[in-house]
RNA sequence: GGCCCCGUAGCUCAGCUGGAUAGAGCAUGUGACUUCUAAUCUCAAGGUCGACGGUUCGAGCCCGUCCGGGGUCACCA
C-alpha cells in the first residue's frame, strides 16, 4: 500500500466517523481536504511504517481527546487490507505497520512504470513559460548565470515530470547601450589600446576581436581601416573609448552574432535546451513595444510628464511611477519587458498560462513594476506572473570573496567551472543548493579538480546497482519466482520506504518549485541503497561453516545467501532503485553510469 | 531609511501540510574488502536551531520586536 493510499484510507475513515455519529462535534465541512491526511515516515521504526497526525489535527474539532480520537481510526485501519498492525501512541499518532506483500508492492509499481513512477498530470494543460539565464550577450556565461542554467532546467523538466507543457526561453538583451560598450571594448582590444572606462576585458574580447578581423578580413573588408571617431574621456580623464563609428558598427554587427552562438553552444553543452531564444530587438523592430504602450494607455495607466511618458504602475501597486519612453525620446529597458510580457502571454504559438521569471537577487527590485505591469494588463499578479528569486554566486579565493567584474576582466565563466569539475558535477552541485540560499565557489576547490561531490555518491549507487545486474544474470538469477513479500528485513523496508516517497516528492518540488529537493532525495534514496548493499546480498554466497554462527544463523542466510524467491525480489528491488535514481539524475540533467 | 534573502554541528548545507530523541556530507577519531564495485558501510565525538516574547497538545518551521550578514533603491541596461 503506497502512502498516498494510506492517507486517501484515513481521509475516508475521517469521513465515515463523522457519519456514523462517533466524530463528536466534527462535520464532514470541518475535514480539510484529503492532501491534509498525508503520512510521514518516522525516524524510529517502533513508530511503524507510517504514522498520521490526522487524529490530533481533528480532535479539537471534534470536541475529543486526540488519544481516544486516534482509538477510533486505528480500530478501523487495522481492518484494511495490507495493514499489519496499527497503535496509537503519545499524544495521539496512529502508528501503522504495513505486512511485507503491502510494502513490497512499490516494487512492482516502479518495475511496471519504469521512468515514468511518480510522475503525475496535476499541471497538465497548462503552458509555463520559464524564463531563465537571459544573460547579456556580451560575453561568455558567468558563474552565476550558469546556476540560473542548472536550476531552471532542472525546474523545467520537474515541471514537466508534474504534467505541465514547458516552454523554456532566454531572453537576449541586444538592444542597449551594453552593446555599444562591448563594441567599443573590441574596437580597444582589436588596437591595442586602454579598456574604455565603462567596457569589458578578458581573453574572450580579445579573441572575439580576433575572430571579427578575420571574418571581415574574408569578406575582404579591412576593419581595422575603417573610419574611426574617439569618444573622448569623461570628466576624471577616463577614456570613454570608441565613439559611434563605421568601425565601431562593424565589430558589433560580426560579434554580436558569435556572441549569440557562443551562448547556444555553452547552454547546449551545458544539456539545457532552450526552445525560445528571444531577441529584445525584435520587439522593437516588429514594433511590439509600441503596441503594448498604447494598449496601456488605452486602459488608462499611461500618462506624459516632465516631456517623459510614464507607466502609472503606483495605480497597481509599485512604490513609484516609471518612466518608458525617457525625454530625450528612447525608450527605457522597462519598455521592452512590457512587450515582452504581452508576447509570452498572446503569442500564436504556445502563449503561456504562467509566465515564470528566474532572477538574480540584484533584480529583485523589479518585482513592483512587473507585477504591476501584469495587472494593468488584467491579470493577476502571482498567478499569470511568478518571479522567483535567487541569489548570486559568491567567488572566494582564500575563503575571501572576490568581486568579479566584466571591467575587471576576472569573470568566472560556465566553461571554468565545467572544465574543473565537468557538466555533471556542476550541474548537481549547483541545482542541489536552495536557490534561496547564496552559493560559495572556492577558486581553490574549482582548480584542485576535486572529486568531492555528492553526485558522485548518487551515481555510484546507481553503477553499484547495475553491476549488480551483471552479476545476478551471469548467476542465472532473473524476475522469475519472485517473491516480494520476502523483503522484509529492516534494510529492505527503509528501501522500500525511500521508493513509496518518490511520487509525493516529485510533486512537491513541482509545487514549490525546488529541484533541489529531488537531488537531496536521491542522495538519501542512495544512502538506503548503499547500506542495504553492504548487510543483503542478491546473489547468494556460499556460507563456510554456518552452524558456527548459532542462533545468527538463519539471520545470516536470509542475509548473505537468500534463497531463489528472496533473491529474485531482491534483483526486483535493486533495479526498481536503478530506475528511480536514473529517473532523478535526468531531472538535474546529470548522467546515470552504469560502471564507475 | 524602505523592500527582498539568509542566520541550524568546526566548515558546507538539508530539514517534507507545525510532530515523537533536530539530520547529512566534509573534517576528526574508530572498525569492516580471500565472495554482487571500499567513490561504500559501522561506531564515536560534535547543537542555547542568532536573541527575546507570542500563538498551541506540540515551534528550527507560524506571528511580533530586536541583533548580525548579503542584496537592492535611477529618465542605467
Amino acid at each position: 500500500m503506497s502512502p498516498e493510499a494510506l492517507s486517501e484510507l484515513i481521509f475516508n475513515i475521517a469521513n465515515n466517523l463523522v457519519n456514523e455519529g462517533k466524530a463528536g462535534t466534527l462535520t464532514t465541512d470541518l475535514i480539510p481536504p484529503q492532501a491534509k491526511f498525508a503520512v510521514m515516515r518516522p525516524k524510529d521504526r517502533a513508530h511503524g511504517d507510517w504514522a498520521s497526525n490526522a487524529a490530533m489535527q481533528l480532535a479539537k474539532k471534534a470536541g475529543m481527546k486526540p488519544h481516544d480520537f486516534a482509538e477510533l481510526f486505528a480500530a478501523e485501519l487495522a481492518n484494511a487490507d495490507g495493514i499489519k498492525s496499527v497503535e496509537v501512541a503519545g499524544p495521539g499518532f496512529i502508528n501503522i505497520v504495513l505486512d511485507s506483500a503491502s510494502a513490497a508492492a512499490v516494487v512492482d509499481t516502479v518495475l511496471n512504470e519504469g521512468a515514468n513512477y511518480g510522475k503525475n498530470d496535476h499541471l497538465s494543460g497548462k503552458t509555463l513559460n520559464l524564463e531563465f539565464v537571459s544573460a547579456n550577450p556580451t560575453g561568455p556565461i558567468h558563474i552565476g548565470g550558469t546556476r540560473w542554467a542548472a536550476v531552471g532546467d532542472s525546474m523545467a523538466r520537474v515541471l514537466e515530470a508534474n504534467g505541465a507543457k514547458v516552454v523554456r526561453e532566454y531572453y537576449f538583451n541586444d538592444h542597449g547601450e551594453q552593446i555599444n560598450r562591448f563594441a567599443k571594448s573590441l574596437v580597444a582590444a582589436a588596437h591595442g589600446e586602454e579598456t574604455p572606462i565603462d567596457g569589458y576585458k578578458g581573453a574572450y574580447i580579445d579573441e572575439i576581436a580576433r575572430r571579427v578581423i578575420d571574418e571581415a578580413k574574408a569578406d575582404g573588408i579591412a576593419i581595422l581601416d575603417l573610419p574611426r571617431v574617439d569618444g573622448g574621456v569623461d570628466n576624471d580623464g577616463n577614456p570613454l573609448g570608441e565613439g559611434d563609428s563605421e568601425q565601431r558598427e562593424e565589430f558589433r554587427k560580426r560579434a554580436v552574432p558569435m556572441m549569440f552562438d557562443e551562448i547556444r553552444k555553452s547552454m547546449k553543452d551545458f544539456r539545457v535546451n532552450f526552445d525560445v531564444w528571444f531577441h529584445e530587438n525584435s520587439l522593437y523592430s516588429d514594433g511590439e513595444v509600441d503596441k503594448a504602450i498604447a494598449d496601456l494607455r488605452e486602459r488608462g495607466d499611461i500618462y506624459e510628464k516632465d516631456g517623459a511618458t510614464w507607466f502609472e504602475s503606483t495605480k497597481h501597486g509599485d512604490d513609484k511611477d516609471r518612466v518608458i519612453i525617457k525625454s530625450d525620446g528612447n525608450y527605457a529597458y522597462f519598455a521592452a519587458d512590457i512587450a515582452y510580457y504581452r508576447n509570452k502571454r498572446h503569442r500564436d504559438n504556445d502563449p503561456a498560462d504562467i509566465a515564470i521569471y528566474m532572477l538574480g537577487a540584484d533584480h529583485h527590485g523589479y518585482i513592483g513594476r512587473m507585477m504591476a505591469m501584469c495587472a494593468a494588463f488584467g491579470d493577476e499578479p502571482g498567478e499569470n506572473m511568478q518571479i522567483l528569486i535567487g541569489q548570486l554566486v559568491n567567488v572566494l579565493k582564500d575563503g575571501k570573496a572576490v568581486r568579479m567584474s566584466k571591467r575587471a576582466g576576472n569573470v568566472v565563466t560556465i566553461d571554468d567551472l565545467t572544465d574543473a569539475i565537468g557538466v555533471d558535477a556542476s550541474r548537481y552541485s549547483l541545482a542541489r543548493t536552495d536557490y534561496n540560499s547564496p552559493v560559495d565557489i572556492d577558486l581553490n576547490l574549482l582548480a584542485s579538480h576535486s572529486n568531492e561531490n555528492p553526485v558522485y555518491y548518487v551515481q555510484y549507487a546507481h553503477a553499484r546497482s547495475c553491476n549488480v545486474d551483471r552479476n545476478a544474470a551471469a548467476a542465472g538469477i532473473t524476475y522469475e519466482g519472485a517473491d516480494v513479500s520476502l523483503l522484509d528485513t529492516a534494510a529492505d523496508g527503509e528501501v522500500l520506504a525511500a521508493l513509496a516517497q518518490w511520487p509525493a516528492l516529485l510533486r512537491e518540488a513541482g509545487d514549490l518549485r525546488a529541484p533541489h529537493r529531488v537531488a537531496h532525495y536521491l542522495e538519501d534514496l542512495a544512502a538506503t541503497y548503499h547500506k542495504w548493499y553492504n548487510v543483503e546480498r542478491v546473489v547468494p554466497m556460499e556460507l563456510t561453516d554456518p552452524e558456527a554462527r548459532g542462533e545468527q544463523a538463519e539471520a545470516l542466510r536470509i542475509a548473505k545467501a537468500p534463497e531463489p524467491a528472496r533473491a529474485a525480489a531482491r534483483l526486483k528491488l535493486n533495479d526498481a532503485v536503478k530506475t528511480v535514481i536514473a529517473e532523478g539524475l535526468d531531472l538535474l540533467g546529470v548522467a546515470a553510469p552504469d560502471r564507475m
